[in-house]
DNA sequence: TGCGTCAATCAGGGCC
DNA sequence: GGCCCTGATTGACGCA
């Protein structure tokens, strides 16, 4: 595909795509979807764009040759990268299922543990373990919000609180945005540029061609091959007085010229002789 | 009104 | 020390 191709359909200035994601409400953002799911987005905004979105939705932020892994693996692995939970969570929702509670309370009992030897509280940021971001990649591919029954699921097999993971889907949400919206942006830079080089060629052609036609009889620059008679007035068709005096072509005719795709392919009323007049 | 999500922001930690 | 990544917090907003 051209660049050019690229670059025509739909490109707009706005914000926002129309989305068919089943699993998201009408707020998420476009930069949430998954290449493949963007088949479903009229780009009818901005940053609309089609293909090669989401490059970054399959980049964990660690390994990810890592095959994902099992839970068994990341309750092995992760039990020491849990522990460093934040100290300081001042809002964990009140939860509905007793599983949370008890995931909770484990949870509350490592905080408590994870006081400096000097007995201060300062907080120990979580560092996911490679497994782990593997997992929550993997998940996060197949659908980029969780419902509480997947998120109780992906916690327990993590080894981590609910909020946690929650706090990692929003994040890697944010993330993937942002990034999207970098690339959207130099895209449509891109855009810009080519638009501003056609617009620059077209008027530079433009010139040129008003030159000639200031320099020489409008008929002359015409092969001659081209040039009729009308039988009834017995004029040269296609004159410019011609074209004028038909006030249903002078308000088409522009248009036409504007709306043609291949600019270069002027409307030649010497085709049609009786149209000429 | 509670819940889920978001944007904005903070802050720990690794890397150069 | 600055930059970047990333886990976490906060407040606002929309929805059922």
């Amino acid at each position: 595909m051209g660049f050019d191709d690229i670059c025509s359909p739909g490109l707009v200035l706005g914000l926002g795509f129309s989305s068919t994601l089943d699993n998201q409400k009408s707020r998420k953002p476009p930069s949430l979807m998954k290449s493949e799911q963007f088949a479903n987005f009229e780009p009818s905004l901005t940053l609309s764009l089609s293909g090669g979105l989401d490059a970054d939705a399959n980049k964990a932020p660690n390994n990810h040759d890592d095959p994902p892994p099992t839970a068994a693996d990341l309750h092995r692995q992760d039990s020491a990268a849990s522990s460093f939970s934040n100290v300081s969570v001042k809002r964990e929702r009140e939860v509905g299922s007793s599983e949370e509670v008890e995931i909770e309370r484990v949870n509350s009992s490592r905080i408590i543990s994870d006081e400096d030897d000097d007995g201060s509280n300062s907080r120990k940021k979580l560092r996911l373990t490679k497994a782990q971001s593997a997992l929550l990649e993997e998940s996060f591919k197949q659908h980029s919000t969780l419902n509480p029954k997947q998120k109780q699921d992906l916690a327990r097999d993590l080894n981590l609180r609910p909020r946690q993971v929650e706090v990692w889907f929003q994040n890697r949400r944010a993330r993937t945005k942002l990034k999207q919206t970098e690339v959207d942006c130099e895209f449509l830079k891109k855009c810009c540029e080519t638009l501003t080089d056609e617009n620059r060629k077209l008027q530079k052609e433009l010139q040129e061609l008003k030159a000639l036609k200031l320099a020489q009889p409008f008929y002359m620059q015409l092969p001659a091959a081209t040039l009729t008679m009308c039988p009834s007035c017995e004029r040269i068709g296609g004159g410019v007085g011609d074209q004028n005096s038909s006030s249903s072509s002078a308000k088409t005719t522009p248009l036409i010229t504007m709306m043609a795709p291949k600019p270069h392919h002027f409307f030649n009323p010497f085709n049609n002789p009786s149209a000429a007049c």
